[in-house]
DNA sequence: CTAAACCTTCCCATCGCTGGAATGTCAACC
DNA sequence: GGTTGACATTCCAGCGATGGGAAGGTTTAG
């Protein structure tokens, strides 16, 4: 099976198939006389798996981990559980930490009233000039930067 | 005043500064006989108000936007309430996105006994072998890549 | 034979930074 | 004057996970 094939079944794109081949997340797919990769249900299957490791959110590095977990027969469950929680206490973190932005932006858009005088309360603010402006530097949060999503439905 | 020292000043390190005036999101800087950009109080005050446009999550685009709304004293208040409503809305929708695959996660967690045996459902889902496996299909939401922290205290 | 639909590699862009290398400048001290 | 150290400059590269596209080779159907 190509490429083509292999992304519409694994519901991963070509692009990033050849994207993890080269990171070494996936090994070197088998290739045939004129250079075409070549793909069989186990490498679908793994593709599968890493698809939604990612939906979940895991980084390709702990998808590595899970792999090389999913393969090894004689892994505990332990491993496995204590590597998710991991992932999932991360997350929680982003999202507390996205969370308090959220409610520092919204205390500032109910301050201001929005119609069409010039005086602004989220400006001003931001500016520092005025009695709020403690207020954003206790949200010392900045540091995340989530990107804007993709849309897959494009 | 030295880049060093706006940097000390504004909180916005001098990697950055530069970074915002080759962007175009701060004007060039004057320059000394020998090239060193030189920065007034206002230069100072801006980098400021960048720093905490940036805290609360706005991107350079959408700060550039204020900036001008900032220093246009005709703008309505309205629009900078709009930019910002705008910007609050996008927010939550990425934290109800990293919620809903924070929530699959935990679900997976929460099934997994994680002691010594091998049997593991997490693999199991993400491996696509159990009844729970069109749970994760169901989470499309797999699009947001926030990034890790950058440890600011560093 | 030709056209379409594949495939290949390679490079570029995203976003908001950080790091480093190579080099130049300035101030203080001996 | 010379040296040292703390500055400054530019440029280049990388992060992470993708998408886009160019330039070219392959395969398959008509």
């Amino acid at each position: 099976m190509n490429i083509g094939q292999a992304a519409r079944d694994s519901g991963v794109s070509a692009k990033m198939i050849r994207y993890y081949e080269a990171t070494g997340l996936i090994p070197k797919a088998a290739r045939s006389y004129s250079g075409y990769r070549h793909y069989d249900e186990r490498a679908i299957h793994t593709l599968r798996f890493i698809r939604r490791a990612r939906a979940v959110g895991f980084s390709a590095v702990q998808i590595k981990k899970l792999l090389s977990l999913w393969q090894d027969r004689q892994r505990p469950a332990r491993e496995v559980k204590q590597l998710a929680a991991e992932h999932l206490t991360e997350m929680k973190a982003r999202i507390s930490e996205l969370e308090s932005i959220a409610q520092a932006l919204s205390q500032l858009i109910a301050h201001c009233h929005g119609d069409e005088r010039q005086e602004c309360p989220i400006l001003d603010t931001l500016a520092g000039e005025n009695s709020t402006k403690e207020f954003l530097e206790a949200h010392g949060a900045s540091h995340m930067h989530a990107r804007a999503r993709r849309s897959r439905t494009k």
